[in-house]
DNA sequence: ATGTGTAACTTAACAGTGTTAACTAACTAT
DNA sequence: ATAGTTAGTTAACACTGTTAAGTTACACAT
């Protein structure tokens, strides 16, 4: 099947995820994507019962990317706190390689895409279950100490996007690497989760 | 000076402001709120460069009552680690009581809003100031052990962040609750960066 | 071979958007 | 009184997402 004979669903969806990556998201718009595929713009309702419904299905294809990388990332490493510290460094290099495809997971809000079915969001949750089973067995091996590890995860999740979104949205003051901020944000970040083996001030 | 008397730019900002909070951003239109006012659309563009300008402004507002609250919070506390949590708490506290506030704050990314003049942000910067400033007491004092305080302040700020605006775009899982998730990741973020009376297990 | 049905697409239109250009009415100072 | 300025107006342009109705082409059954 050559590149012209792409289902039109599938050319959609292309020629959108590329209008998203070079010019943004406001820069999408139905009869944008359909003039560059030759066709008219209503064909598109055709596949996709709105722009959001579309927009939605690019965000599953970066879900499922970054997803992957998470899931790859933990291979890579056996020991706990390696495979830990692991799933975070992957989940930043995909975000910092991948701006456009991070940007769209995060896009729409899932108040709007609520109605789609819940088995697509079971996708996005894999890399939140894996970390919550490395926390669990860190917790087990004595490595780390939090009430709970599914809200743990989901902290250093929001703890990292965070971090992430603040830098792709150039909200970092301009005296300030960007790359230095990230390494030592993690560092931060993974030290909040270590056990202390002596008791720290308290306040 | 009556309600009725405010100058046609106070009533547009009042009622942008008002439209933002109720029916939020999406519902903000330049006819919407002229025909709120009993004004033609155009009119605003009198007291407005564009639409975006006009956002601008309303961002301002709700950046000056953060700070403010942030500088309140930090006023009740003397002691270096308390002035530092409070400071912290003091943000999320704003964020969670005021939603929609918050949420403007972070609705336009600075790229659009570069062309503004600069002293805007100082004011916007008087939080990190303060942060960073507290911070470099606490180095002082051996309280903590962090690179750069500069950034050290962004981190925390980004952290915080990543945290509230997951619970607010109602990224969290239904299972877990907001203000156990919130609360757990304050301490998380804290623990981060009080400093270890003993080493830490290496990763 | 002819008619029927359907799939894939089109055109035209609606109601909305931000923004600009040109116009008008009212007030103010010389 | 006249000229200038201020504060507003209307009309229009070029977009947006979306819907309803119409068209064309092809597959299949009689």
């Amino acid at each position: 099947m050559s590149e012209a004979e792409l289902s039109l669903r599938d050319r959609i969806l292309e020629t959108s995820r590329s209008i998203l990556f070079s010019k943004g998201y406001d820069a999408i718009s139905m009869r944008k994507i359909a003039g560059l595929i030759g066709v008219s713009a209503t064909s598109i309702y055709l596949y996709f019962e709105n722009k959001n419904h579309l927009v939605h299905t690019l965000i599953e294809e970066s879900v499922e990317e970054l997803s992957e990388s998470i899931e790859q990332g933990a291979e890579q490493e056996t020991e706990t706190l390696a495979k830990f510290v692991a799933i975070i460094q992957s989940y930043v290099d995909f975000a910092i390689r991948n701006p456009e495809k991070y940007k769209v997971i995060y896009m729409v809000s899932p108040e709007a895409m609520g109605r789609y079915p819940k088995e697509k969001f079971r996708k996005a949750r894999r890399g939140y279950a894996l970390l919550e089973s490395v926390i669990r067995t860190a917790i087990e091996e004595g490595l780390m100490t939090v009430d709970e590890p599914k809200i743990a995860a989901y902290s250093i999740w929001a703890q990292l996007h965070g971090i992430i979104s603040v830098v792709q949205d150039q909200r970092l003051d301009s005296r300030i690497d960007k790359e230095q901020f990230i390494e030592e944000s993690i560092e931060l970040i993974v030290q909040g989760f270590l056990v202390r083996t002596t008791t720290t001030k308290e306040y």
